[in-house]
DNA sequence: GCCGTATTTAGG
DNA sequence: CTAAATACGGCA
């Protein structure tokens, strides 16, 4: 009853039509305004918010494709038309958001029980900054003789010859060319010179050409590759994990897939977890393809964006690679999304609106009847459990492209033979990295751990330094003078006594950092060339291009560094990897720390030799005993899996239950408590529903703020969305406690 | 999310 | 008593 009193997105009042605008702000759903015309969904619009100006979207008014139990709270109240205000614009220059982009809004929102105009929000990032854009305007000679009373000046007399060979043409360009300023440009013009006219629109004429570079596939390979052509040309939904060892040659083949759907005219989507691999990408694909794809992340400049983003709109980009947020361009009509690394955490967005890339690929792939490739060494236990119960394909590498051979894995048992108090680099370790160096081979050292000590303590009176604003122990980041907390902006300088007893040269670092290995490093070889690689040292793209040059001219002997070394890279003379605590990341409690701790460190164990000369790694551990140190030794990751797989299956944990964390924050520790105490009492109960908690969140104290949180955990036939609606919709709106709802969590901070 | 206003709190 | 900090609710 209630929806069938919604007004339809554009009816025709008295004077004017009904609109519905969803905004960039967060209401449950889109807001009704007034204009003269009627505008169809999709359409940017200019419209009044209290006493500011923002862009918004008309916006469909019934989501009926949405699940019933997804659908948002419908609106109680409709407001009279007489009040409505009018919206101020339209943004007639940029294209409208396609139909499956903003079912696509509509469905993450829904899933994440975000508000749909915040997840507008990321859509527009691009085009609502041009809210006051203009198409690019350019100059033409209008028809017709000179007028008799224009004086041909010699300025005038070039900014006409420029116009000769360059028309239309911009008025940066004819000053450019004729050496006159712009106020004659534009005196031309208030003479009737001059007509403004619409520059034309940048035709892309570079198409990618899917046989530019048809590679050599081995049988295998080819196997696979016309797996997943066949999966693009059946223009439905479906996904394939494409499995392979690292080296394997899962780009090529995936490649072949991108092939298959540029030849039927569309476009294709390729999500990375990194941006810093974007670059070794667009070049592999360039070699195949003969022109660079669009590169889509949020540190673009505005210029840029707003290009790419139009030219994906109007189809004139074909491919574009990106990070997540790349999910939510305009494609005109997308075939195929690829996700790179499928495994990766870093394709869940953790601040803001909350939203799982490999999973939102899925839902954007569906609305546009399109494929899904997943592409990794080591699957998520998701992926491969939707694999088990046949809702997606499965291909699989299985031999290592070339000559290159799988590394061999072995393990130092630290506590037999770790190294000296203070140090953190096996006798063992140390010798192999001599060995190689002295065959003119490179070596590699990961540790996960950015700064020099992850923690500080007073030897006097063994206070450790702690974050004003979190529960966290400060990180000494030597080469950069200061001690920084990981979880907040907070940094101060490096203090020399104690800030708890005051006595002097009292502070001794304790553990490791990649700073530490490094200065250790240095001292056991004095004569290697060291190269560091660290995300808070290798901030921009060029950086890391930097780095990765130098160690394929093999001007480094020993690179050091945390996670971004273990990504894709591939650099033939590195033989060796040093993983310096295997252990790290195991602790913790968390769900998915063993299945993590697997996929990363196979990853890095990915790294060692990659070209024709056999690759080692050798892991540093006080848990030889460890199912994943097991795993990994003997390169074992199905039993590994299925081991996880059994340990969460009776539990219904996830992937085979479904859960959501909810945590309720504010700034005195008893608020948060009371409303987390509060919430349990109301809890949603039932068959195959269970609320964990209350309990501190293992990060209790964030930013100044106390956390509480607690799990709401169910069968997967039961859907969390409904049931987390009713739960939270009812809880007091309490000053300045928070509830913050994480469906399917990742990180469990 | 942002802004204006009501309400509380700190300072003299 | 005033000024400043903080809480709260509307926005179409």
């Amino acid at each position: 009853m209630a929806e069938n009193s919604l007004p339809p997105h554009s009816r025709r009042m008295g004077a004017g039509h009904r609109l519905s605008v969803l905004v960039p702000r967060p209401f449950d759903g889109p807001l009704d305004y007034r204009s003269d015309r009627p505008l169809a969904p999709g359409t940017l619009v200019r419209v009044p918010l209290g006493r500011q100006e923002l862009t918004g979207c008309v916006w469909d008014s019934q989501p009926s494709h949405l699940p019933a139990d997804f659908r948002p709270p419908s609106k109680g109240r409709v407001i009279a038309f007489e009040k409505l205000r009018f919206i101020t614009g339209v943004l007639e220059h940029v294209p409208p958001l396609p139909e499956d982009l903003r079912r696509f809004i509509d469905w993450v929102a829904a899933y994440g029980l975000s508000a749909p105009g915040m997840v507008l929000a990321i859509a527009l990032r691009a085009p609502a900054q041009a809210g006051n854009m203009k198409p690019a305007m350019g100059w033409v000679r209008k028809a017709g003789p000179l007028p008799e009373s224009l004086r041909l000046t010699p300025a005038r007399k070039a900014v006409l010859a420029a116009l000769e060979s360059r028309s239309p043409s911009s008025t940066a360009m004819l000053s450019e060319e004729s050496g006159a300023s712009a106020a004659v440009i534009r005196g031309l013009a208030n003479a009737g010179v001059l007509e403004e006219c619409l520059m034309e629109a940048p035709t892309l004429t570079e198409r990618a050409d899917p046989d530019h570079a048809p590679p050599t596939l081995s049988d295998e390979q080819a196997e696979a590759a016309e797996a997943l052509v066949a999966g693009v040309e059946e223009r439905a939904f479906n996904v394939t994990l494409l499995e392979g060892v690292t080296g394997s040659g899962k780009t090529e083949v995936y490649f072949e897939a991108v092939a298959a759907c540029l030849r039927q005219g569309r476009q294709v989507l390729v999500l990375l977890p990194e941006i810093v691999l974007t670059a070794q990408w667009t070049d592999r694909f360039e070699r195949r393809f003969g022109i660079r794809p669009a590169i889509w992340h949020s540190e673009l400049g505005q210029k840029t964006r707003r290009e790419t983003w139009c030219a994906i709109a109007e189809g004139r980009q074909q491919v574009v690679v990106g990070a997540r947020s790349a999910l939510f361009l305009p494609f005109a009509h997308l075939g195929l999304v690829v996700v790179d690394e499928e495994h990766e955490n870093t394709y869940k967005q953790e601040e803001g609106v909350l939203y799982h890339g490999r999973d939102m690929a899925i839902v954007r792939a569906r609305l546009v009847q399109g494929a899904v490739i997943l592409a990794s060494a080591t699957p998520s236990m998701e992926t491969l459990v939707n694999v088990q119960k046949g809702r997606f394909r499965h291909e699989v590498l299985e031999a290592r492209h070339g000559a290159a051979q799988m590394p061999e894995i072995s393990l130092i048992d630290m506590k037999e033979n770790g190294p000296e108090r203070g140090q953190f680099l096996s006798p063992l370790l140390c010798e192999s990295i001599e060995e190689r160096m002295k065959a003119g081979e490179q070596s590699m050292l990961f540790l996960n751990r950015r700064g020099y000590a992850p923690m500080t303590i007073c030897r006097a009176c063994g206070h450790r330094l702690q974050c004003p604003h979190c529960s966290a122990w400060m990180v000494e980041h030597r080469r950069r003078r200061i001690l920084a907390c990981h979880h907040c902006e907070y940094t101060q300088p490096l203090i020399s006594s104690c800030s708890a007893c005051g006595a002097q040269d009292s502070l001794v670092p304790i553990g490791p950092g990649v700073e530490r290995i490094h200065e250790e490093a240095q001292a056991r070889f004095p004569d290697a060339r060291l190269l560091s690689m660290a995300s808070d040292t290798l901030t921009s793209p060029t950086a890391m291009e930097e780095a990765v040059r130098k160690i394929s001219n093999k001007e480094v002997d020993l690179i050091i560094g945390t996670q971004v070394v273990a990504k894709g890279w591939h650099f033939p003379d590195l033989t060796l990897v040093g993983v310096v605590d295997a252990d790290l990341g195991l602790g913790g409690g968390d769900l998915r720390a063993a299945e993590r701790t697997m996929q990363l460190l196979h990853q890095v164990a990915g790294r060692a030799g990659r070209g024709t000369k056999p690759g080692q790694v050798m892991l540093q551990s006080y848990a030889g005993d460890h199912p994943v140190m097991k795993a990994l030794l003997a390169n074992d990751f199905i039993s590994f899996m299925e081991q996880e797989a059994a340990q969460r299956r009776p539990g219904f944990w996830p992937p085979y239950g479904r859960l959501a964390a909810v945590i309720v924050s504010a700034p005195k520790e008893r608020q948060a408590e009371e409303l987390a105490r509060l919430l349990a009492m109301h809890a949603p109960r039932g068959e195959g529903i269970q609320v964990l908690g209350p309990a501190p969140a293992p990060l209790a104290l964030l930013r100044d703020r106390y956390r509480f949180r607690l799990l709401l955990r169910t069968r997967r036939d039961i859907a969390l969305q409904p049931l987390l609606r009713r739960w939270l919709d009812g809880a007091p709106r309490k000053n300045d406690a928070r509830i913050d709802v994480d469906v399917d969590p990742v990180s469990f901070m």
